[in-house]
DNA sequence: GCAAAAGTGTTTATGTTACACCCATGA
DNA sequence: TCATGGGTGTAACATAAACACTTTTGC
């Protein structure tokens, strides 16, 4: 346990970032990718994340890495799963602690129009990924499984909008995140029938009869309650 | 170990482990305990566990140590969580990596008749635990909730039965990981709908109308399907 | 026969899905 | 006035829960 002929495992976090983008006829859901600067898989795309500090808790690392990729605070972050890459370089053992999170789409846009992206940092969409470096992809299609699934029993797919938005636009993040279209008042029901929502007096005005504006109640927790 | 200021993290595995015994009235869940030898924490009760080897998986430690403390391989082993104790003994960060596992109640009642319990370890019924090491407690909350949780969309509470069992049986171990009654008949009609159990000829006499004995379709995983 | 559990059937409540329809706006 | 999406109502269907009732054994 003291001095060992072969190295201790080392700890990584990692950290599967998600946002939506404005698409054509339908939004997309977006991760970022980091190209990677050395060896191994010198050159290709690779989750976000780093070595864990020695005074650092994992939360907080997965919190930094979020920060140093997007410049971002995430609305929402959870531990994912703890991978071990046996099969990595022989000499180092890693034991990758991946975190998932979501970003607030108007806060990604601003901060893409205000500082332009970090070097070395693109967002792509999840249902054109390049290839991955380690076991990057398979980790990856699990932290869209774990969003997909939990956005069928919660909130959180909340995080991804503004604190304002109308039922249409929460709509459209639940249609992109679970890949499938959604009765517009089947929709509507379930989410005025629930605490979650707070009506406001503002109404969103478009080509189309105006649509009022709604926020989240703050006393709910986004992880609590509700089908869909 | 002595020459760093501060310690890379260390890497540990601990294994929140599932039985049930059969109680007075109603069965009990229970959960293997050790005594710690060694300070911090000296003598009081904590989770099986150990430090990960240098060429051994995550996972492959976690059945280490089941079989370490019970003697026998699980038939349910998934990963629960991974704790950092930054408060742990401020020189010494160490990362957790959880699992929990439930075992067969026949397989634990063989081996505690033939070997007795190994020196140190003690089965616990849930409901009313010691004191624990370190942040344990919580620890335990929260397999027992998963456990609870995962036993109402999935058929893994059968993990916990040998291979034959009537519909009672598996009614009982229901109502023991999920406490509270299940009404047979609907308990029947669910299960007899599934694919996942296999009617025998074999039935099982007593003080009332013989049970038929079931087994489970192999074909199943334990972890798809199924309400209740 | 009686108790006790196995096993069958039916009724009720609840929630999901599909879809018809009216409303209010910009162009 | 027309197209478009906002918003309301309702019937059809599937599922879960409650419970009455019959069957078969040991004693």
């Amino acid at each position: 346990m003291t001095d060992a002929t072969i190295e201790p495992p080392r700890v990584a976090v990692q950290a599967a970032i998600f946002s939506v983008r404005a698409g054509a006829d339908h939004d997309e859901l977006m991760i970022p990718l980091v190209r990677r600067t050395r060896e191994p898989f010198l050159d290709q795309w690779a989750l976000p994340g780093g070595w864990l500090g020695a005074e650092e808790g994992l939360e907080a690392a997965a919190g930094r890495t979020l920060a140093e990729t997007t410049g971002l605070a995430p609305s929402w972050l959870e531990q994912l799963y703890t991978f071990d890459n046996t099969d990595r370089s022989p000499a180092t053992r890693v034991v990758s602690v991946v975190y998932w999170a979501l970003l607030r789409s108007d806060l990604v846009e601003a901060q893409r129009a205000a500082a332009g992206s970090p070097e070395n940092v693109e967002w792509f969409p999840v249902e054109s990924l390049p290839d991955l470096a380690f076991d990057h992809r398979p980790i990856v299609d699990y932290a869209v499984w774990r969003l997909r699934n939990k956005a069928g029993y919660s909130r959180i797919a909340a995080a991804l909008l503004p604190d304002e938005f109308t039922l249409a636009e929460l709509r459209g993040v639940y249609e992109t995140v679970l890949g499938k279209r959604l009765d517009p008042s089947n929709f509507r029901r379930l989410l005025e029938g629930s605490e979650a929502l707070v009506p406001t007096e503002v109404f969103r005005t478009g080509p189309h009869r105006p649509a009022r504006v709604f926020r989240y109640n703050a006393d709910v927790d986004l992880a609590d309650l509700g089908p869909l």
